[in-house]
DNA sequence: CGCAGTCAAACAATCGTTTGATTGAGTGCA
DNA sequence: TGCACTCAATCAAACGATTGTTTGACTGCG
């Protein structure tokens, strides 16, 4: 029971995209073969062609579901911060800040696609295609947008300039770093992986930068 | 004159590191062919086995190739500040950490190799081999542990402590973000390229955060 | 001659895609 | 109920193109 991606009772489609994630989230898209991917999720080679009219795209419809479902997993923290945006104060942005932030690490480092999200983002950010519209319209900009909105209160600036857009990409750049640099900082830890306790203290030490930054 | 890579007047040996590091600097080492190397090195296929025993020693040698040119590049700033820190107060400290951040982001956005080494460099994070060996004792190490001994200093803390280790990460990555999530913040920014006054304000912005979240 | 270096040509293996056959559940009609 | 037909879905097999590597001949300098 379960085969090795624990995808064994879902539909042919179902089990191309979640395997094809996998893939496409750790190495190009030249290198993962079509076969490796059918004989992972234990299809045929045409379901392909006959589901996603080819190689290309399987990668886009991954993409797209890829974003849909980071979109999903973040829309509800997003939405409140928005709501209690509308008549909040510095104390209370504060707070959220730090709500958003501890959000992001915790998902950022112990979420089970997250490891494949960022491989396939970086990737998408070096050879943008089609895919980094998915991803970049439907939850980095918001996510970037929701930040801004925060810090732009608490610093009583626009938070559509330049200084608080760069600011957000910094602070965001602090966290993603625990994924995209995760084998430099474990070999300087001398770990194999991030323990809960390791990943809360990320996480404090990132929110302590983070609001430090912005007062 | 020159060839596409500029690199026409150098040996074979010489052009096949330059043109493969183009290549693997963007693209998985399976997604890179031979032929696509020699070609835009301009020299026959057969040079990757006569003087690198094959692709993979090709792959290595670049590796090292890269590691050693930033080791080297690095290498004064670091010695110097080393030579500084055995009897430098707090404030020199705080001068000598603005400076290593400022170089730090003049090199990773404007420096020839720095979007090349970023690549490899991430990739080798998510599937190390050999190649991390190099990049991470030659010059990731001693960099990391530079940046340590100076928040240390200005904290008064060990250098070597799980929390400095931590914060240096993390203030590394305020930087490195900017290569890795290139697309992102130009898209967000509504721009093409980052020009020499945004690099500039992304300098001043990540030192500020920085020596606020060690203060 | 001897040898380092370069060259075109060929090798088996793997690539993405296409093909035609087969399966099996659903449908209409007698 | 029983038979014929449709169509989405899956399958093994084969296509030409490209992969990394090897081979043997060729060049030019010492």
């Amino acid at each position: 029971m379960g085969g090795i991606l624990n995808i064994q009772a879902k539909t042919t489609r179902e089990r191309l995209l979640l395997t094809a994630l996998k893939c496409f989230g750790h190495r190009d898209y030249d290198s993962v073969s079509t076969r490796e991917i059918v004989d992972l999720a234990g299809v045929n080679i045409s379901a392909i062609s006959y589901h996603f009219n080819g190689k290309q795209g399987l990668y886009l419809a991954t993409a797209e579901y890829l974003a849909e479902n980071i979109r999903n997993q973040m829309k509800p923290l997003l939405d409140e911060i928005q709501n209690r945006l509308l008549d909040a104060g510095k104390d209370e942005c504060l707070q959220m800040t730090k709500q958003l932030i501890q959000a992001l690490v915790h998902n950022l480092l112990l979420g089970k696609l997250s490891a494949d999200a960022v491989g396939l983002i970086f990737r998408e950010q070096d050879h943008p295609t089609q895919a980094f519209d998915f991803l970049y319209e439907k939850f980095m900009l918001p996510m970037q947008q929701t930040y801004a909105m925060l810090i732009g209160r608490i610093t009583d600036s626009d938070p559509e300039s330049q200084h608080i857009k760069l600011l957000t990409h910094s602070l965001v750049g602090q966290v993603v770093i625990y994924q995209m640099g995760r084998e430099t900082i474990l070999r300087r830890l001398g770990k194999k992986q991030f323990s809960r306790e390791d990943v809360q203290q990320i996480a404090e030490l990132v929110t302590a930068a983070s609001l430090k930054a912005v007062n």
